[in-house]
Order: structure tokens, then C-alpha cells, then sequence
DNA sequence: CGTCTATTTGAATGTACTCAAAAGCGGTGG
DNA sequence: CCACCGCTTTTGAGTACATTCAAATAGACG
């Protein structure tokens, strides 16, 4: 049931067999339904969540209504919002499942334990973020410098997998523009491929 | 001469005597001068680097030659090429000071050591790094859903101090715009509050 | 003082948006 | 099984925002 998470966590650090049995002994399985919420923004977040199956959307709805994705999440991957996780306000965004889901969640007090009981868990997180954190780099720069066309083409070469699983809308919503735009530029590549 | 970084580290984690004495030992005081580089793209970065004086930004150069600023680091923030520091590739931006500036570096093995002979420094990071993931969230947001002029608005009240120091082409090419737009821009504001 | 860079301003252009409508697609219930 | 509903995607026309290019002005630094 937790062999993801555990193989997840061992890309980055060793437990031994009682830290593992700890860790584990903190973890719950939740499934999600299509459409359901996992946070809200305004409520507090109460859960770090690993995703073993399935596909989450962290999206924030602005003044005008429309909705702006922060990030997907697929298997193997971690979500929450952070903000609420650490300062325990609500949470800036939402978080919902695009696809029916299996998560593995960590309550935000059995989080913080885990990080002293098992020291060795903020290093881990620390790896991560890291990692989250130039990729969130990568996107600022993207998103300044690159006309839209650009950056879908960008999204594609990164994220391959989940071109296939996502509705147009969802990727527009992701790059900052209109469904009826990435409907154009996808149109306008198409045309260009065929001429070669 | 290390006491604002002592302070900083301190915000956060509680280091004993012994620890201090190990992490001042491995700190090395370096002076910029306005224009100098501390990185650059392609080349590795040597360091974690924290500012006790000035200020520096932190830059992509895009394939039209324009200057894309990711960040700007003033007294008491850290900086450096993440991308380049954790996977000892190349850099992907260039560091350079907008002022004259002092700093403190920690080379890149002598920090991998003190991440495993004073674990709590994980911590730390980990803190640091939830932080600025935060915040890099936030700007992904806004630059995705907001217009110019609103950017810029919220980037003076985020960062007011920042105003005073940075000329108006560095803010702009922050923004993700153009420096005749900024000018523009700022007309505006002008207009607007002189009728009110 | 002179030079170099930053800022302002104008005119023309281009990119992406809004609004509106039609077509496509999937699921549900009669 | 078909008809209908809701939602997504496509397409068009007109518009708004920001860019490019060019030139003038202002400011900073040596």
C-alpha cells in the first residue's frame, strides 16, 4: 500500500526499519473522487499529501473568476499548500482531483513530529523544495520572457505525460492564457507541420 | 562581523557554542563591487552566498538578449544559482551587484558538510526554502493573471524598500516588461492620484 | 565638461483578449 | 438506442494592452 512513498522518500534518504515503521505508522490512505476538494482556499490546510494514483490540480480563482494553475501533481509526486501548512492560516488556493485519486496523506501535527523525531525527514523535504523551488524558477522566467505560443510549446517538451491526461483549458489555465488562444496556437502549429 | 548572519540563522534555529564557533570557521567575507559578477550562466556556482550589504539580482539573459530578473537580494537575504549549487551543473542565471556590496559565502562542499555534521542547518534551509517556494508561488500567480500596471502595483507594496534602491529599467525587466512600458505605466499612476 | 545610460514620449504594430456563436464530445435518462 | 444536456473546443470579429522602433530629454559617472 506504501511501497510509492517509501520508494519516493529512499531517492533522497535511508531509514532504517523502526523510522520506516514510524513513518509509516503516521501515513493515511485517502481517495479522492473527480471534482473533490482536497483544500480550499481560506480553510487551513491540514495535511501534506502524496499522490499514488491519479492527478490533483493547486489552482487560485482571481477577481475576475477565471481559474489560474499553479501546479499538477501526478503519482509520484508531492502536494499542499504551503503556505497554510507552514503558517497555519488558510490556504491561498485550491486543491482539487482532476481524475479520480488515491493519496497518501500526513496530518499537518504528525508532520511537524515526524520532522523531529526523524531528523533526518528535513533533509528530504529540503531536497525537495529545492528541486520544486528552481523548477518554480524556471517557470518564472518563462512565463516574463516567452510569447504564449513558446510556452506551450515549452509545457509539452517538460511535461509530456500529462499533455495526453489534461483538457486543453486546464493546460491554458497552467500558461497564463485563454482556452480560445491555446485553441489557435495549437491550430497554428498544426499548419506548420503540415507545410513540412 | 558575522553577527547579522548569526542573527539570521538564528531566526530560526538555536545553534550551541560549538556549533557557531564550526559554522563562523567555514564562513568567508567577500566584498562586490557595483557591477561585479558573483555567478555566471553556464560556469558552476561555488557558493551559498548570504548579504550583510548592498544589494544584487539574480538574471536570465533570453534568446533576444533582454535581461530577465528572477530576483533581487538586499542586507539579510540569501542568493545563489540553486540549479547550479545541488546538481553541480553549470549555472542557469547570472548573479551581478546593482551596488557596491559585502557578503558572505559558504563554498559549496564546505555547506554540504555543514548539512551533515549539524543536521539542524537542514532545518533551516528546509525553512528558508518553504519561504521563498511561497513566494515564487505568489509571483507565478500574479504574473499569470494580473496586467502590467496592476504587477507593478503590488510589487511596490511587497517590496517598498526595494523601490527606493532599484532603477526603474531593473524593476521593469522584473515585471516581465518593457522599460518604455514601466515609464508608461507610472505616468498613469501619476495622472490618476494628481485628480483625485 | 563630455559621454554613456536611463527615462520619457510618440506612432505604428502585434499579440492575446473579449464577446459571440457554432461545432464537437461525453454522459445520462427516457 | 436515441435525444438531450452540459461542457469543451473551435472560429470569427473587434478591441485592448504591451511591444518595437525612433527620437528627444534627463541624469549619472568618470
Amino acid at each position: 500500500m506504501f511501497e510509492l512513498i517509501l520508494q519516493n522518500v529512499s531517492k533522497h534518504i535511508q531509514l532504517t526499519d523502526e523510522e520506516k515503521e514510524y513513518f509509516i505508522s503516521i501515513l493515511k490512505p485517502k481517495k479522492l473522487r473527480r471534482r473533490q476538494y482536497l483544500a480550499q482556499a481560506g480553510e487551513p490546510c491540514r495535511h501534506e499529501c502524496f499522490i499514488t494514483k491519479g492527478c490533483l490540480r493547486q489552482y487560485y480563482v482571481d477577481d475576475n473568476g477565471s481559474e489560474r494553475i499553479l501546479a499538477f501533481a501526478i503519482e509520484d509526486y508531492w502536494m499542499s499548500d504551503m503556505h497554510a501548512l507552514i503558517t497555519g492560516e488558510g490556504a491561498l488556493t485550491n486543491i482539487d482531483a482532476l481524475e479520480d485519486s488515491e493519496l497518501v496523506l500526513i496530518e499537518k501535527k504528525a508532520f511537524e513530529e515526524l520532522l523531529i523525531k526523524v531528523p533526518r525527514f528535513e533533509r528530504f523535504f529540503r531536497i525537495i523544495l529545492q528541486r520544486a523551488f528552481v523548477s518554480h524558477q524556471r517557470r518564472i522566467i518563462e512565463n516574463i520572457s516567452l510569447q504564449a505560443d513558446e510556452r506551450y510549446k515549452r509545457f509539452l517538451e517538460r511535461h509530456p505525460a500529462l499533455e495526453q491526461r489534461l483538457p486543453q483549458k486546464q493546460i491554458a489555465a497552467y500558461l497564463g492564457i485563454t482556452a480560445e488562444s491555446l485553441s489557435r496556437i495549437r491550430r497554428q502549429r498544426l499548419e506548420g507541420t503540415k507545410k513540412t
